[in-house]
DNA sequence: TTGTAGGCGTTATCAA
DNA sequence: TTGATAACGCCTACAA
């Protein structure tokens, strides 16, 4: 048996007065006497009256919607970040909607479309990979739809960045290896084409400059950055001659996976090769010797992320904020500790 | 500068026709002949028309989202999960909203609450730890809605459930252990009030019974299955006396960070104690030796959910399915390796 | 403090 | 094949 919704004229009926009245006293209007409003309420509850989201949408032209749109859910990290994200909206009455670019710019394309057809009041991207330009964003910045970029950003005068100082932690990384006495340091990444990869790139050539090691383009290997590609980046760093002694590696999963093949290679580590990874994974502190890595704090990076956007929703001035930086810091574990060793 | 939003009015006036047809158009009705849908479509992509959802929402009675409820979004397996809903529940064009009930029960009927109001036209839940009763769902049910349990689930008439057999898994596991020679199996679990700890723990206690080990209270730990609660249900291990050969983790992060605590006390693993895990989480193989657990296929339980409740709201016949079983298998490792080391 | 009435953008019904 | 029109449920001037 389905029950017929009840709406506001359902219950100003029961009542005898008007429909307005019962709207007012439903968005709490002081102007509604504590006698009517507690009739209302009764009866409402009574009902089994609910709001009609679309009938006040159509009326607002908001949608107390924010759309999400990432690369790929499934890592620690990501869900870390959504984690915030969802707790701060929701704190802020706020739904959010997620959907997946699997990395693709044309998936990300069509997502883009797709929350700007939900009209989503504001939108939280982190780009993929593959995203050559931020063409499809234009449709939100015309309509002045705040759009936030974290971790995967690129700059845009209508838009704020969220994210780390990528290329200083990078940079730390790299010198602390150097310091524990590296002098031969691979860096694994992905191809430089976003931020988060060039910027580390950048930071570790800062760092060898700085201590007058010659950068070398075949100690840059490129990866997808997966488990899987850390033991295939392992391959390659056995046929290098000489061994490297250092690797710093952007992200936990990739280092993770080239220890351990390496390890089953008979290298030890940290004393032949050290290792600094990127992101503070949880597997972190699983790998043995326990990996020395960045802690990207991908909590509050979500949740300052939302709570910037709805700020900018709730008619916070928009003072020109470009970007916002995230502390980042590099924790010390063994597979780095050289010098110690 | 903000644009007008177009409507079909809009169209209707531009072309000089009515804006029945220009919906229908849109619509794709056939009735419209050929040569105005042509006109309309031009009009509609030259002046910039959207689509406004609430409108038609308000129309349609539907909405074409999914709730999504579940305790907590970051753990692997949770995302893998989410992945899967996005992927089909996006394929099917359907959006998904999320909310995290962080294990409490109270949250979970807020959360219910919300996605009621908000209209969602079917749900997906997986129960928070806390969870007394399901009586918050039932206003769902009442109206038809369909509500799809997932992992943590709940018998309901109306309703199916998506999981894997816990039961028998954790039979095989313990069963597994005892093969390996393992006498006196630990089983680290919550506190067992949802299905899933039930069942595991059933499971484990029908393959000690079935191999006539005589089942023993304290050796059951409760815990609340992080990385670290597995380091403290360590410590209990090693003041067991005798200490035990085995342990069942309902968890691979937990049985991890037990693992890890107990080599630091110099226990070796699988030779003095040997594990298995659950869930197969990418740590499983990072840690060392590689832990034994059993797969479950987050992503494909997400995907199935998702697939399942979308056939409902097409009007699928409501075969009275009561659960969906997917596949979960052993995947053996080095953990466990007792008789080869 | 309350009521009246119009409109938000669609779609569906009926008529032409 | 197209048009006129009435809902869908809510909010908000404006009036009382």
């Amino acid at each position: 048996m389905l029950q017929k919704e009840v709406t506001i004229y359902d219950i100003a009926q029961k009542l005898n007065i008007s429909s307005a009245t019962v709207s007012r006293a439903l968005n709490d209007d002081p102007v509604v006497s504590k006698k009517t409003r507690k009739r209302i309420f009764d009866a409402a509850d009574e009902m089994g009256y609910r709001l009609n989201h679309f009938a006040r949408n159509l009326r607002s032209q908001k949608t107390n919607i924010i759309g999400v749109i990432v690369p790929r859910l499934n890592s620690y990290f990501m869900s870390a970040v959504i984690s915030g994200i969802e707790q701060v909206a929701n704190s802020e009455g706020y739904n959010i909607i997620i959907s997946q670019s699997a990395e693709q710019w044309d998936k990300e394309i069509a997502n883009a479309k797709t929350m700007f057809n939900n009209r989503v009041d504001g939108l939280l991207v982190s780009l993929a990979y593959d995203t050559k330009n931020i063409a499809h964003f234009e449709p939100f910045f015309k309509r002045n739809i705040p759009v936030i970029f974290f971790d995967r950003v690129e700059e845009h005068n209508s838009s704020t960045n969220v994210l780390i100082d990528n290329k200083r932690a990078a940079y730390e990384a790299t010198k602390h290896l150097i310091e524990e006495g590296c002098k031969r340091i691979v860096h694994i990444t992905a191809i430089p084409k976003r931020n988060v990869y060039t910027d580390r790139l950048a930071g570790y050539k800062l760092a060898l400059a700085e201590h007058k090691i010659k950068f070398k383009e075949e100690y840059v290997v490129i990866s997808n950055l997966g488990q899987e590609d850390g033991a295939k980046a392992a391959e390659k760093i056995l046929h290098m001659q000489p061994l490297p002694d250092g690797v710093f590696v952007a992200n936990d999963n990739c280092a993770v996976g080239c220890m351990v093949a390496l390890k089953k290679a008979g290298i030890r580590i940290p004393q032949d090769i050290a290792f600094v990874g990127f992101n503070n994974d949880p597997v972190a502190t699983v790998v043995e010797p326990n990996l020395t890595t960045v802690n990207y704090p991908g909590y509050q990076i979500g949740a300052v992320a939302a709570r910037n956007l709805i700020n900018h929703l709730k008619g916070a001035p928009m003072y020109t904020t470009d970007s916002i930086i995230l502390k980042s810091e590099l924790i010390i574990r063994n597979s780095s500790k050289k010098s110690a060793s």
